[in-house]
DNA sequence: CGCGATCTTGAATTGAATCAAAGATCGTGG
DNA sequence: CCACGATCTTTGATTCAATTCAAGATCGCG
């Protein structure tokens, strides 16, 4: 994330001497950068962009969480994440003035930053050594696209996406001495769409964690007591 | 594709002012990035690498065909795409130094070129605007990721999946008077293998759309009368 | 011609979606 | 602080789609 701050401009890994080339610093980019920016806030579920919209500006989200998700004209959704501050909006499609392929809608009220796009792309042909910080966006963008995939194409079955569904999450947890605690402030609704699995599954698979004790759950707050165990779980799909 | 071959090094949509202000012409960057290649072949059905390796060059595709999928250690399997000359293998994974998410096998007997990861990102240092072809790249497969993902997570019925499997092949077909003819190389097990189902749900599908009048096969020869009418079927997830 | 691979088809089974109803929780305002 | 409505969760009953199992057909090739 943070394509349009300055914090994380250099920071590949494994390679210590990327970016010492540039004529100018980086911080003088992010200043010029910095001038084009046009800030503005919306209310909460407000949608910023959808698909098949084609992109005039890119939006870098400051204050506030955004939705990114996928929709169908029959209602069906699946969510692919959250964005946070410092992220980069529908970079992809900004890039190359291709339609969006995702919809983008405010869960909170969120400040944003824009630049028009081909300002944007002006500035980056001036500053080339400012695509790394974009390469690193779509990475990412890239890897959660691609575990999703593992999660829907590969973990067939609702158990196993649930798993590892909460695994991801498990991440952001933090570590007590009963197991990996963590606050979900998704309903089941949603962790189905993210999972691609009905509301009504995900209660029930919850259920089976808990009888299983793989999960503690009182209201938004859960409790991984063995990620062991559940890993095994996410990675053995063909098992009852 | 092509990101470490020269001709499409200047290909952005839309703003056509990128790329003037290189101290060096791409032509010179190409002839000392082609001085860091090795080559060498490979023979069918080869594993070039798979999931959870740690990538050490770029591999990048001069003749034949890769596979790629991600796999489970239960056996499940899901096919990402096939990569054609002027493709870049795991470039995702050599950027950053994290794991392959990917895995990647020969379909055909192969030529490939391979640049040492730290060369090549020391290239990239002293050349950023070689980063263009990078996001290019990145783009494209994050482009083609969001479309699986629609097709694995968005469209849930077989039908609907096959449809869309079908019209984006179809881009590769040639328009006759009949419709529009294309040579699926697939096996139904390969098929059912990019679209998340059963090889036999993929036989039934095929059948139901042959009697729709959606399709005409003969052996590995597909004809599509009506992409409009499948691209129907394709958005409509809920009927039939 | 026979063999192996691939495809087709039907029957049985299972996993998940849908439908329906009841219970829990949360936030709000009185 | 409690009552109320809204939202979310749980659970059972039912339905449906798709997988799996099993058997036979077809195709391509040596």
């Amino acid at each position: 994330m943070q394509i349009l701050a300055e914090e994380v401009f250099d920071n590949f890994r494994g390679v210590s001497e990327i970016g010492q080339s540039f004529e100018r610093s980086s911080s003088e980019i992010f200043t010029e950068l910095d001038s084009f920016k046009e800030f503005f806030d919306r209310r909460e579920n407000t949608v910023l962009f959808i698909e098949d919209q084609l992109p005039s500006t890119v939006l870098y989200l400051l204050q506030g969480r955004v939705k990114l998700s996928m929709n169908s004209s029959s209602g069906r959704r699946l969510i692919l994440g959250i964005a946070y501050p410092g992220d980069t909006l529908g970079l992809a499609a900004s890039l190359f003035g291709s339609k969006y392929d995702i919809t983008a809608e405010t869960l909170t009220p969120c400040r944003l930053a824009s630049i028009d796009r081909a300002t944007f792309l002006a500035f980056l042909a001036r500053n080339p050594s400012a695509y790394k910080n974009v390469v690193r966006e779509l990475c990412i963008d890239r890897t959660r696209a691609h575990e999703q995939l593992r999660t829907l194409g590969v973990a067939s079955r609702a158990p196993a996406k649930l798993a590892r569904f909460l695994l991801e999450w498990c991440a952001d947890g933090q570590k007590t001495d009963r197991g990996t605690l963590l606050s979900c402030s998704f309903t089941h609704d949603e962790i189905g769409e993210f999972i691609g699995t009905s509301r009504e599954t995900v209660s029930r698979v919850f259920k089976e964690f808990r009888y299983l004790d793989l999960l503690e759950s009182r209201g938004s707050t859960l409790i991984i007591p063995n990620r062991k165990a559940l890993e095994i779980y996410a990675g053995i799909e063909n098992l009852g």
